[in-house]
DNA sequence: GGATGCTTAGCGAGCGATCAGTAAACCACG
DNA sequence: CGTGGTTTACTGATCGCTCGCTAAGCATCC
C-alpha cells in the first residue's frame, strides 16, 4: 500500500543530458498514457486498469485513488526537471550567459525526452488544491532560478531586456510548449530543438550577440538552417 | 434548435482594439465559465444548466449536445482573434515590422480581454476530430500569416532569426500563455501586457533595435519599468 | 393553431470506490 | 527440512451515484 512517489525514474546523480528508460510503475505508466490521450477527467480508472491488464481494485491497492496517480506523476515530473536544471546550472558555473543557456537546454531536453510526463502540465487544473500548491511551488522555484540568472546577466550587460520577469515567464512558456508539438519521428532531434530554443530564448531576454548574428555561442550551426516542423497538437 | 455559432460576439467590422461585452447566449456563457473552472470532461451538463438556472433539456433545445457547446465556443473564439489580427495587419500596411507589432498586439489584447474564451484553447483535445480539424486549420492560418510577415521582415533585414518558423511558433505560444496568468486586477493593464509582449516577441524574432535598446518603436516606455506579476495558474 | 422555449420524469450506461476472499511468496521457529 | 503465520498482490461482485441524453407534455406568444 504505497502512496509514495516510487521514483525509480532517475538516480538524480546522473548527468542532466542522459535519458534512460522511464522506470515508472506499470500503473503509473499506463495512467500517464491515458491522461495524455484523453485528459484526467476523460480517463476512467477502468480504462487505466484495462491498459495495465489488471482489475480495478489492483489500482487501489497500489494508489489511494485516481487523484494520487496524477499527483504522483506530476510531482515526479517537476522534480526531475528541477534536478536536471539545477545540475545544468551547476555545471555552467557562475557565468550568467552559460547558466542561462544550460538551464534552457536542460528544460527543453526534458520536454522532448520526457514529453508524455511534461505534457501532463496541462492537467494541473485537475489537481486538488494541496497537490496543486506543491506542484506550483516547485514550478515557481524553477522560474525564480532562471530569473536570478537573467537578472545577474542584466547587471553584466549580457541581457538587455527591461522586463526580465516577463521575459523569463515567456521563455518558460515557449519551452513548455515544446511538449505539445514535438515528435520524435519529426525533422528535428531533441538536441536540435533544444539548441534552437536556446537561441530563441536568448533573443527573448535580449542577448545582443544573438540578434546581430555575430556571437560566440557554442552552437553547432548547421541544424539551424533546416526547416522547422509544423505545429498540430 | 440552432447549432450555428450564433456569433453576436462582435460585428467584425469594428476596430480590433475595442472590446465590448461578450454578447454570448447565456448557455454558452455559463458553459464557458464552467469549462474554464473544471475543464470540459470535468463539467457536467447538469452543472451548466444549474448555472444558467434552467433544467437540462433546455440546453438540448438550444444546442445539439455538450460537444456542440465547446465547439461553438472555440470556433467563435478563434474566428474573433483571426478577424482582429487581420484588421491589425491591414491597418499596419505593408511594413513587416509594423505588421508584426500590430498582429502581436492584437493577439495579446485578445488573450487579456477575452481571457475566458482564449483559455479554452487548452480544451481542443476534447474536440471531436472534425471540430478539432476546423479549429486547428484556423489556428494554423494565423500562424502562417505571422510567418509570412516575419519572412518578409527577414528579407528586409529587420528580423534576423535564422529559424523564423520556430520563432513564430514560440511567439504564438508565449502570447497564448498570457491567457493562463493574466489577471484584470493585477499590476498590469491589458494594454501594458500587450506592449510588453510586442517587445518580447521582437526579441524572439531577432529585431536588432529591440535588443540594443536604441529603437524607434512607437511604445510608451514608462510601463516597461514597472514590476511584473507572478505566474500562478 | 403552430412555433418557441421550456418542464417533469426517467432511461441505460458508466463512474469512482469498496468489500470479502484468495493464491502465492516469504520467513521465523522447531 | 517442514510448518504455520504474515505479507504482498491481486480478483469477483457490487455499492450508491452521476453521467449524457431523451420522450412527452405544457405554457406563452404571434
Amino acid at each position: 500500500m504505497s502512496t509514495e512517489p516510487s521514483q525509480d525514474t532517475q538516480p538524480s546523480a546522473e548527468h542532466w543530458r542522459s535519458y534512460g528508460p522511464l522506470g515508472l510503475h506499470p500503473i503509473l505508466l499506463h495512467a500517464m498514457e491515458a491522461f495524455n490521450e484523453q485528459g484526467y477527467h476523460g480517463t476512467s480508472v477502468r480504462q487505466i486498469a484495462g491498459r495495465v491488464g489488471v482489475t480495478v481494485p489492483a489500482l487501489y491497492y497500489h494508489y489511494e485513488n485516481k487523484q494520487a496517480l496524477l499527483a504522483t506523476l506530476l510531482e515526479t515530473s517537476i522534480k526531475d526537471v528541477l534536478d536536471r536544471c539545477r545540475a545544468a546550472a551547476a555545471e555552467a558555473g557562475d557565468d550568467p550567459l552559460a547558466r542561462f543557456c544550460g538551464m534552457v537546454e536542460s528544460i527543453v531536453l526534458y520536454m522532448t525526452h520526457r514529453q508524455r510526463l511534461a505534457f501532463l502540465d496541462t492537467e494541473i487544473r485537475s489537481l486538488e488544491p494541496e497537490n496543486r500548491a506543491r506542484y506550483v511551488a516547485l514550478r515557481d522555484y524553477l522560474q525564480h532560478m532562471l530569473l536570478d540568472t537573467v537578472e545577474a546577466g542584466r547587471a553584466q550587460g549580457v541581457f538587455t531586456t527591461p522586463i526580465p520577469a516577463d521575459a523569463v515567464r515567456s521563455v518558460l512558456t515557449m519551452c513548455q510548449g515544446v511538449a505539445n508539438w514535438f515528435r520524435a519521428d519529426g525533422p528535428l532531434t531533441a538536441e536540435e530543438v533544444a539548441e534552437r530554443h536556446v537561441l530563441l530564448s536568448l533573443g527573448t531576454v535580449g542577448h545582443p550577440g544573438t540578434v546581430t548574428g555575430g556571437t560566440a555561442l557554442p552552437l553547432a550551426r548547421p541544424s539551424l538552417t533546416r526547416s522547422a516542423p509544423r505545429a498540430s497538437r
